[in-house]
DNA sequence: ACCTTATCTTGACAGTGTCAGGATTATGCG
DNA sequence: CGCATAATCCTGACACTGTCAAGATAAGGT
């Protein structure tokens, strides 16, 4: 009957809570966010996660930096087998929206709270990986800033309507017609062809 | 000595609280928002906000009702005195932009909050006026629902990324520069020339 | 063995949203 | 005018939140 009888030292407790907060902020997005809630969820007591992170912001910057990188995971394996550059560029911006839509808590946590301390070190180098690896996307089609500008306010600005389901004629439509159309949306935003 | 000796009754609270709702937005920004804050603001009782708003989302949803007015109103603004439709249609583009950068919370508390409801009527309403002069100014340029899809993403994506400072691109420049830079990306997501 | 350190708990405090009930004033009706 | 009714606002309470201080427990190094 010794069946982990809750041991006084939790072993990982600083992952435990991690995942513990994910799930909180996916629950309840980032304006229902709980600091209790997590340590309920973890098992633990009220005060546990503050050794570990500090204070809620702590907590939520690491989960920032954390997403940020599964962001930028699930761009990459958007591009993975596209040969032509245009079509990789296209399928960034479709995972942007992909990401935005599955998670669009985590996604908003990134690009729309000021409860994470975006001063981070860590959060900082997720983002600058992210936004070094549109820049080479956009630089491969000869493109220069306006271009990178371009293709980013594109993909964001689909990406975080369709998070906060504010377009909804984006929804009325058949999962291929949709992908036809923000593709088309996305082209627009590539640099002119070379060609 | 009988000057203004706070009567029980306040006058017209609900607009008293609803300026001091709009401050303590900007102030404290959504997550950061308090209705007991807003109630001092506008000395009085932590409860009477209560009476007329219902509960803070009650509160909220009005004054996103009334950003979204707000926000269709610097467009219009900017709009007047172009003739060209294609420049107009840019200027709304920088209109967007423009009201993103200077309310950055109400900009987020209209399209990306929880908090507010938005299956109320009001909200709707002011919603759908927006989203209807967007469609006309496309429509006008002989543009579709791919046309209408890529300026509002377009803008948006600048909008919401330039209220929450993340793109520092942009603001290493000038404001002329800055400006024409906008106007080439809005400028791209505008239907092809009939010419 | 023992002291140090890291980890986690308990308890407290101020602040929050919301509800119930009471106080005060305005309003309509006789 | 007088009065019942309704609208408005306040007080007090409850559960919940984040954060701090102080203590309990366990791990690690010397």
């Amino acid at each position: 009957m010794d069946m982990a009888e809750k041991p006084y030292h939790h072993g990982d407790l600083r992952a435990a809570l991690l995942a513990a907060a994910e799930k909180e902020l996916t629950e309840k997005g980032v304006e229902g966010f709980s600091l209790r809630s997590v340590a309920k969820r973890a098992g633990v007591s009220h005060a546990a996660p503050a050794h570990h992170f500090g204070d809620t912001g702590g907590l939520l910057t690491t989960l920032a930096a954390e997403g940020f990188t599964q962001f930028q995971n699930t761009l990459d394996a958007r591009e993975i087998g596209a040969t032509d550059p245009r079509e990789k560029a296209v399928r960034a911006g479709l995972g942007y929206l992909e990401f935005a839509v599955a998670r669009p808590a985590l996604f908003r946590l990134i690009f729309s709270s000021a409860r994470p301390d975006f001063a981070s070190a860590d959060l900082i180098a997720a983002a600058n990986r992210a936004y070094d690896h549109l820049v080479e996307l956009v630089t491969t089609l000869g493109g220069g800033e306006t271009d990178v500008i371009a293709l980013w306010a594109t993909s964001h600005g689909l990406a975080d309507l369709s998070a906060g389901n504010k377009m909804r004629t984006l929804q009325g439509k058949s999962r291929d017609a949709r992908e036809a159309l923000i593709r088309a949306v996305l082209m627009r935003s590539l640099p002119k062809d070379a060609g």
